[in-house]
DNA sequence: CGGGTTGCGTTAGTCGCACTAACGATGTAC
DNA sequence: GTACATCGTTAGTGCGACTAACGCAACCCG
């Protein structure tokens, strides 16, 4: 209060660097958009029924054939202990085959069923209308390049970083 | 097991649409490096004794001036009853003042002070640096291009949608 | 052979963040 | 003056990411 008035609160030009820095920060937007993105995906996929980790895993095991839990924990990016109940969910529904591995006891060997392929089908078809949605504002050419950038970013903070956990 | 071999598990050539359509979603790649996001923003703040909303609330009250809570509120995208927390931590630490509105006796007042304003300048730049690191891989003009494509995104899912909430 | 390390599936639990519900106190509109 | 909205606050939910510890099976190496 001693030091002359107190106009110091109002944004002090001349010393602008960025107006609206706060809005611009990038780790904002990500978390920001990550979370429209993810009520947008959860709900949709909810209308059908399932759930993000559900398509990760029957996906993973299309593109990449059976694996153990802990191969499809480590492809899908789902940690093996959560990766027990969406397989429990998956098995009740008879998406995937969970038997055990005859060459090495310690492991499951999970297999997608033919409902499951089913399933797949049309869980893509409806991942495909959410992301057209999420990506409305963007033309064609615009997706492809932030989905580069994107990839391009996960990339570098994941495989050579030694940035925290990934699926440890 | 009657029907033939077990081919039937490996990815479906002729079918092809996408290889990796699993790493290309863009609703993944948002969550994940989400995360990394976080995790990289929270640790560097955590070593300057911050958090991501301290910086919020002090960089909105730089920018706009003060305010009441509900006002910070939804100026930061951060909901009442979190700032409420938030504000003690800053007030504690002598970074705002916080004083009841005389025209409205509902609401407080906050200010940032001349301590706030210098720790926020110091955020300011721990934050440039974690940007840095963050958007490592990207060139400058691909990082300007990154930041535009989320910003419009966002403002599509928040701004005109009838999307759910944006502090309410 | 035997003993240590490593990987497996499972259970339980933590932490942080977005978000809701409800409260008393105050202000606004009709 | 009565109904309704808004404010700050407390408490609590739900979910996703992540850790710890377990018993078991397999592998390594001397």
């Amino acid at each position: 209060m001693t030091r002359r008035a107190e106009a110091a609160d109002m944004p002090h030009h001349g010393e602008i660097k960025t107006p609206d820095r706060l809005r611009r920060r990038a780790s904002r937007l990500l978390s920001q958009m990550s979370a429209q993105s993810d009520r947008l995906i959860n709900e949709g996929l909810a209308q059908a029924d399932a759930h993000k980790w559900h398509y990760a895993v029957l996906a993973s095991l299309q593109e990449h054939g059976p694996g153990s839990q802990a191969t499809l924990s480590r492809r899908a990016g789902i940690y093996r202990s959560d990766m027990v109940g969406v397989l429990n969910e998956l098995a009740e529904r008879g998406l995937v085959g969970r038997a055990p591995d005859p060459d090495d006891r310690r492991r499951n060997v999970i297999t997608i069923t033919a409902q499951g392929r089913r399933h797949l089908r049309r869980l893509d078809k409806v991942l495909d209308d959410l992301h057209d949605q999420l990506l409305a504002p963007l033309a064609p050419a615009e997706r492809d390049q932030f989905v580069q950038l994107l990839t391009r970013l996960l990339d570098h903070h994941t495989q050579q970083a030694p940035r925290p956990p990934r699926i440890p």
